[in-house]
DNA sequence: CAGCTGACAATAA
DNA sequence: GTTATTGCCAGCT
């Protein structure tokens, strides 16, 4: 990877961007995969900072306790919920996706 | 140049 | 078991 980009971001793209339909992957395991295991907020920020022009699937980004953010949705709490079993994610009762299920991991 | 903020995670009480 | 606090790294003002 000669091009760095804006450094950090670019390469919370990439691994976002691979992440294959009907995973999940977690803020933390994505930070740990660029080499920074402690900078799971800066993914975070990455996605809220993300051009929309690459299409980041931000709905497939989840939390370590299987728990969607609140207010990275597309347009309503709804949508995310839509676009995920439309992936082939399934939820648990209480609205938590099935990490065990759908964990992405290489 | 220095400090603050931020879509999280883990540990302690 | 639940709730609160601290720690983390990188960008932005």
């Amino acid at each position: 990877m000669a091009d760095a980009g804006e450094g950090f971001f670019k390469r919370v793209y990439e691994i976002v961007a691979l992440i294959p339909a009907g995973k999940v992957a977690t803020y933390g395991g994505i930070a740990r995969m660029i080499g920074s295991p402690g900078s799971a907020r800066i993914v975070g920020w990455a996605m809220r900072s993300a051009p929309k022009g690459l299409k980041l699937p931000c709905h497939r980004v989840v939390r370590t306790t299987g728990e969607l953010c609140p207010s990275y949705v597309f347009g309503d709490s709804e949508i995310q919920r839509s676009i995920l079993d439309a992936e082939g994610i399934t939820f648990r009762e209480d609205g938590t996706i099935d990490m065990e299920r759908h964990l992405w991991q290489v």
